[in-house]
DNA sequence: GATGATTTGTACGTATGTATA
DNA sequence: ATATACATACGTACAAATCAT
């Protein structure tokens, strides 16, 4: 059996429970892609009740492909499904949604570290050219094209572990979070600390120092998600759990 | 909306996608746990294919909710949908289940990491009294008791994370290794050396070293895997992808 | 390579549980 | 609190694709 195929939404590549291999696309694949699409775009916003019946008539299609979309979305963790009561885009607590920024920031780290230990000459340089070139955005203050950087940046990494599986998995998670951190990157001060903070972790990942690249993506997460709970309204505490949190090092 | 419900399935909580707030479970529910069952028991082996008329009939309903299962299992990742051909017990290439259990080893030394810092003094407790348990069933060989006390263990260590969603994923991660991880126990001599290096964790959690916690599960669940491989027969590499693994510390 | 059998994907109808008046 | 309305869960039927011959 062929390795899944990853499917596209809004950039980012996702992978699928149930892909297929290649032929036709069937309509629940279909409906899945566009809604993911629609709840990380941020049309759809959390908390959104979905009615099947509605959704099937939009797309012109009986309620059985929409019902089997659903339930794809629902472990993707896209939307909540409370049996015989509905379905509702996925509305997380406060307390939730710090403890999935925990496990992405801590799921970052993991990639940044094996991928400081594995990646290739080549995912070096071309590790390096993509920062560089990120800085023309930052200077310019183009927040949409930095963010395209930034994504593609954190991707090289999932990919320098050489771990296809570990990969799909830290993409899944930021999907995941999408409808969390839109305006991630407000104000141009956070651009530059963003871009300061990819620089350390460039440098420590020539040096090969894994560990270091481990605990510098922990805290590049963590003020990328700090920055998030300010905005989204203070109670967010994503830097949640406990007091004390990673010691220093 | 409240948390999430886990739903026990062999000895193993699993968080599911669509799971129910508390009343009637649904059939495709009912389903779902009965099949995620079978799989992790081994009674339904990778690769096997899985008929869902066949599966109706068994339990007496129509394809309805069996595609539902279906879809559910799909996404915790034991079974395979192939669109228009049918679905077949999960079957991992060795390539793939060497990502996975690395992944497996990252996520338990992430929460072991986490663990050391957060557990309060009666998680502490708790951990030393049921590691002191574990050793009557080392003793006795009785590979099935120490095979629980062994899952108890790092339950615990999930939980003292005290984050719930990554308690959750981790145990996900876990069930979706079951089918592969058969037989984990097998000589004494594991037994013993599994329960060393319990001891070992237990003494640098209560030191506090998160990050010597973290590198002595990882070479905990590289030696287990190891064993697991040599089992599953030579090829399975589970120490997978490059040579160079993970330095030290 | 074409044809028939089988199985999946989708449409549609019914029943039951939830929400609302 | 009872009844009504409605959405979901399930059953049944058909179409289309895959596979076996």
């Amino acid at each position: 059996m062929p390795p899944r195929r990853p499917t596209e939404v809004e950039g980012k590549v996702v992978q699928l429970p149930s892909s297929a291999t290649s032929s036709s696309p069937t309509l629940s694949e279909t409906i899945r892609v566009r809604l993911a699409d629609e709840i990380t775009a941020g049309h759809l916003k959390p908390g959104a009740e979905i009615d099947e019946q509605a959704v099937a008539e939009r797309f012109g299609v009986s309620r059985t492909p929409v019902r089997e979309a659903m339930r794809d979305l629902a472990a993707l963790g896209l939307v909540e499904i409370e049996p015989r009561r509905g379905v509702r885009v996925a509305t997380l607590t406060a307390d939730r949604l710090g403890e999935m920024f925990e496990v992405m920031a801590e799921t970052e780290a993991m990639c940044a570290r094996l991928a400081t230990y594995r990646m290739t000459a080549v995912e070096r340089l071309a590790l390096q050219a993509l920062h560089h070139q990120s800085l023309d955005a930052v200077e310019r203050g183009d927040v949409d094209r930095y963010d395209g950087y930034n994504r593609d940046f954190h991707s090289a990494l999932y990919r320098g572990t050489h771990n296809a599986f570990l990969a799909d998995h830290a993409a899944t998670l930021r999907l995941r979070l999408a409808p969390f951190r839109r305006a991630q990157f407000r104000g141009r001060q956070r651009l530059i600390q963003s871009h300061e903070e990819h620089t350390a972790l460039v440098q420590q990942v020539l040096r090969g120092d894994g560990n270091e690249v481990a605990r510098l993506m922990r805290a590049h997460m963590l003020t990328a998600s700090a920055t998030l709970a300010d905005y989204l309204g203070e109670t967010t505490k994503a830097d949640k759990p406990s007091g004390r949190e990673t010691p220093a090092g």
